[in-house]
DNA sequence: ATTTTCTGACGAACGTGTTCGTTCCCGTTC
DNA sequence: GAACGGGAACGAACACGTTCGTCAGAAAAT
């Protein structure tokens, strides 16, 4: 595992390396996230768990966030779609999957920030979706079914962009301190309304507001129609 | 207000540093981001504007997020808030607000990002702020105004993260056809769901698509009260 | 007036992502 | 069997963010 410097062997000493393929490559760089970090996942580190040089990756891979578009999509493959079968209320069932990939993402922050930047669109990605629109289909009516899983996903994987990079700088304390100290800080004259509220701006633990966060979601994606002349789109049925 | 290239005299003509502040960095910084792109605010790049060493500006900025902050809030500090006091329907005025801020926020994709990783405090975004809480209180059960517009903001800066960096990448045909390829090639068999909908998963413009998120999250917080057992926060009153 | 202290500034260095030009190998074609 | 072509792998390099140890110069203390 720990390679260290085993004496600049060469490579043909080596019984056969695997090759280097995507998958190879993905599964690698998800080992060294689980053992160390996503942070220590860089191109090098990478490079040198498979023997070879930090360019030929690039031959498969892009850039990094490619790299880590590959490597949440294969986490997201892994996620428990049991609910979108099970008996029971539709938003209770489909708050649960949320909160899986939530929980997900959170545990690995960097990996959410990279799929609010690159649009994931991996087979992970779709079983994910495609269980959210069945759930979806139970109780919100069909016009909005297509935009509402894109929003909801959208605003979850934000809030674990923000909640995780915060764990990552770690002091909670500091961040919290930086944001309650300007508030505590506004008088009636500078800042009324945030002097006013206080500490209320910042109240609640970060479940309390994500849990009525998709209370407010699910409450407005159902009384919330579609605007007209929005879905005439061409081939939108999926037979050409 | 544009400052323009006032003469690219060399920096030995420059008469005295000036002294090299947080205020000067910043200005600095926005000055070459207007010029030529934020992506061209490196430390490199900003130390040389100020005729100094990359290492010198850590004594007034942390680390690029910071600064990026700084920037944001900069930015910020020039939004047009009269829409707050102005007359008319609240929810017409707070939305035109929230455009604004997404404007500003896409015009620069890069500090979007930032602002989701670090979470904004400075005045700019405070006196954002209490503009939209004065605007919510016009139309919001009290209870849930702090946790509306925190919700409300995040949002946003989440879509213009997402937006952005996509405008980055430029060819949004590139990205589209890649979700795209992956939803055409989705058969009834592997997802139906997906199948079904078809291209509708992808269709509105994003504009069309924001408004929409904005009417849901409105509509939504209007009538989602906040959880019990929330609201009691120690020294909420801003009275210890 | 001299000494001490401390902070802003700096030069050099490390590890990073990514690109470029080259080399090598293997399947294809004559 | 020989020559070829193309993709995979590589070595070297560039610009980047950030850190470290050092230094100068001003402020404070004597």
């Amino acid at each position: 595992m720990t390679p260290g410097k085993t004496a600049p062997i060469s490579r043909r000493e080596r019984p056969a390396k695997p090759a280097l393929s995507l998958e190879g490559i993905v599964a690698a760089a998800l080992g060294i996230m689980r053992a160390e970090g996503l942070e220590r996942v860089t191109m090098r580190r990478l490079a040198q768990e498979l023997d070879t040089g930090p360019a030929s990756l690039y031959v498969y891979v892009g850039n990094t966030a490619e790299l880590r578009a590959y490597m949440l999509d294969d986490l997201l493959g892994g996620l428990d779609l049991s609910p979108v079968t099970a008996p029971g209320d539709w938003r209770e069932r489909l708050v649960t999957v949320l909160w899986s990939y939530g929980s997900a993402l959170m545990e690995y922050p960097g990996l959410a920030q990279s799929a609010l930047v690159t649009r994931p669109a991996g087979p992970g990605y779709l079983r994910m979706v495609d269980g959210l629109l069945a759930l979806l289909a139970e109780g919100v009516p069909e016009d909005r079914t297509a935009w509402a899983v894109d929003l909801l996903l959208h605003f979850v994987t934000a809030t674990a962009t923000e909640q995780g990079t915060r764990k990552v700088a770690d002091d909670a304390r500091r961040e919290e301190s930086d944001l309650t100290a300007a508030i505590l800080a506004a008088t009636p004259r500078t800042f009324p309304r945030i002097a006013a509220l206080g500490m209320d701006l910042v109240s609640g633990t970060g479940e309390q507001r994500l849990g009525w966060a998709f209370d407010v979601l699910l409450n407005g994606i159902l009384e919330t129609p579609r605007p007209e002349g929005s879905q005439d789109v061409p081939g939108a049925d999926g037979a050409p």
